[in-house]
RNA sequence: GGUUCCGUGGUGUAGGGGUUAACACGUCUGCCUGUCACGCAGAAGAUCGCGGGUUCAAAUCUCGUCGGAACCGCCA
């Protein structure tokens, strides 16, 4: 038995009336009635009320202090019930109280309350922060979350491997943070952007399916959905595998996941899948939210040769509300506003009456045949609303289309709050013209092998080269990344060079994979899930921090600890680094 | 790197060119034998982030600066 406790704060029940126990823990709030005194006691596992009767024993017991209590487990009356805890039929009248450690008598704030205090506050007393349940409760299922995915891959036949922290810088992505070499000048560590090269090394040292709860570094600005520095992976890749059966993986695994660990409803069966340029126009994003019924066609056709000038040669788009004619104006001039607060010049509009007729600011510019194209292509019924977005550039009327859609789809609530919906976004595009150079660069990740290999690099428009590399999307979120991979050195050579690299630069910066390839490589397929960003789905959390027990903020900065912080002189000299 | 918002007792907020800067929670003292966000009475606690400017007068207006957050860039 345990110096310190026969039971936890949060076991105790009618089952162990009259036991004699000690319990150990935080004081959570202390009730004094004159005569008769309460405390609750709080721990890991829960809260449990404690009686005291000689208000000695309180002395120098305040909120937060860690105390040991010895006592007798006693039934509550009817009346003083507490069904807000588990232990609320019992509590324990206590003989003997020890103080264990005291504590400042003001609190930087309210433990209980501490989700309120602004986010700095909380993380400079980061460890009274996750004192508060609500706050603890979060790390216990990232915990059991990496237990579940952990389990669920070894049971799938996957192999957990540890791939190096301490790897090489390479240039591509994102910042690395970099770690200088004691025993080689001028020369430096790198921390792993993503385990990528190492996990297909794996493959080509013959090990069937990889597995890693991987820890990623980068150099890169947080947001709210982005952890500053670091976070996690579930990273895997499998041999003598092809797209469809790391989709497999993906329906099987996460699926099971957000159900184990989510308050919500999850689509079963197989995921919708999209083509990338599919998504692109129906939705005007690559990370749709298919809770959102609204898709948006392309017009452009109908308006060639419009009199109405926004839209002539433009690229027209639209989508079409059933049901919303009858909005007051002051609806859609809302509706106005949003567009013009996304920069936007407006957004026209049609309403089809009753009388089939149409009415709105665009209608004027529209011939009969104009309207009966539109009433065929949009379905356009008594009720419809059908909104038009246009711009001549393609990108710029994609990105408003896809924020009008979600703008209506939260305007008219037509979401589903208590649904994950999966989809797999498909087919993408290998290659795209940089917007910083004006050349062609990879879209997504380098390493995909391009669909049709050698024979479509020699023949195709790179432009018109896909790649069997997909995302998982869930309501929105880009959760999953993966791709079948190239292992065939002279492809890969020739999808660099598409990009302007040499077969030297390839030998120069992915030395180990364009060699290990030269020896021999299944073909393999991987897929990487962001876990910290999946919690924070699960927890209904609106910021990754709150998954994490320690995470720096939005500065990359640990105020707790004072990270990151200077370094002596020695360790300076000894690695060669000089300050200026 | 950029944009926007925020900065007022320990915490969260209100206020707003002028006198004791308000409220809630917390802290301290006293009362109370059944509370569980206990209650009641009282007290302490703030040069309103920092610096400059305008003004008879700045916490308030203004400029700058620092800090935080959200977004853009960035994140193959």
């Amino acid at each position: 038995m345990s110096t310190y406790r026969t039971n936890t704060c949060g076991e105790l029940t009618l089952k162990d009336l009259d036991k004699k126990v000690t319990l150990s823990g935080f004081v959570s709030t202390i009730r004094d009635h004159g005569g008769v005194m309460f405390v609750d006691l709080r721990d890991h596992y829960g809260t449990t009320q404690i009686v005291v009767h000689d208000d000695a024993m309180l002395k120098g017991v305040s909120k937060e202090t860690v105390i040991k209590v010895t006592g007798v487990v006693v039934k509550r009356d009817e009346e003083t019930i507490n069904k807000k805890i588990e232990t609320g039929e019992i509590e324990v009248v206590i003989d003997s109280l020890e103080l264990l450690s005291d504590t400042a008598k003001v609190l930087p704030f309210e433990v209980d309350e501490s989700k309120k205090v602004s986010e700095d506050v909380r993380l400079k007393y980061r460890f009274l922060d996750l004192r508060n349940p609500k706050v603890h409760e979060n790390i216990i299922t990232r915990s059991k979350a990496f237990n579940f995915l952990r389990n669920k891959m070894q049971e799938l036949g996957f192999l957990e491997i540890q791939t190096p922290i301490l790897t090489s810088s390479s240039p591509e992505g994102a910042r690395d943070f970099i770690i200088p070499s004691r025993k080689h000048k001028g020369k430096f560590y790198a921390l792993p952007q993503a385990p990528q090269q190492f996990k297909q090394l794996l493959m080509a040292s013959g090990f069937d399916k990889y597995f890693q709860l991987a820890p990623c570094f980068r150099d890169e600005d947080g947001r709210a959905d982005r952890l500053v520095g670091e976070f996690y992976q579930l990273d895997m890749e499998m041999a003598f595998a092809d797209q469809e059966d790391i989709m497999k993986v993906a329906e099987d695994v996460f699926p099971a996941f957000f159900k184990e660990f989510g308050k919500r409803r999850v689509t079963k069966g197989h995921f919708k899948r999209i083509p990338y340029n599919e998504a692109m126009l129906k939705y005007g994003t690559d990370k749709p939210d298919l809770r959102n019924p609204l898709e948006i066609i392309d017009v452009s056709e109908v308006f060639t040769n419009t009199e109405f000038k926004p839209f002539r040669g433009a690229i027209v788009r639209a989508i079409k509300v059933d049901d919303i004619a009858t909005k007051p104006n002051s609806w859609f001039n809302e509706v106005v506003d949003y567009a013009k607060s996304i920069d936007m010049p407006g957004i026209g509009y049609i309403s089809i009456m009753e009388d089939k007729s149409l009415k709105g600011p665009i209608d004027k510019f529209l011939t009969d045949e104009d309207r009966n194209a539109l009433f065929n292509k949009a379905g356009l019924k008594e009720g419809s609303v059908l909104f038009f977005i246009a711009d001549k550039r393609k990108d710029v009327v994609t990105r408003n289309a896809g924020l009008i859609r979600t703008e209506l789809g939260r305007k008219l609530d037509l979401m589903d709050h208590n649904l994950f919906e999966f989809c797999f976004i498909t087919d993408m595009p290998m290659y795209e013209i940089s917007e910083v150079t004006g050349k062609l660069d990879f879209m997504h990740n380098p390493f995909s092998m391009p669909r049709g290999g050698e024979k479509a690099l020699d023949e195709k428009d790179p432009l018109e080269i896909y790649a069997d590399q997909f995302d998982v999307v869930c309501n929105g979120v880009e959760l999953v990344s993966g791709a079948v991979r190239n292992n065939r050195p002279e492809v890969l050579v020739k999808a660099f060079e598409k990009a302007g690299y040499t077969e030297e630069d390839i030998k120069s910066k992915f030395n180990a994979l364009y060699t290990a390839f030269g020896y021999g490589c299944p073909p393999h397929v991987g897929m990487a899930l962001g876990i910290d960003r999946a919690l924070m789905m699960l927890l209904e959390e609106d910021n990754v921090r709150e998954t994490v027990a320690f995470p720096l903020n939005q500065n990359g900065e640990d105020v707790l600890t004072g990270t990151p912080n200077e370094v002596t002189e020695l360790q300076l000299r000894e690695t060669h680094i000089k300050l200026r």
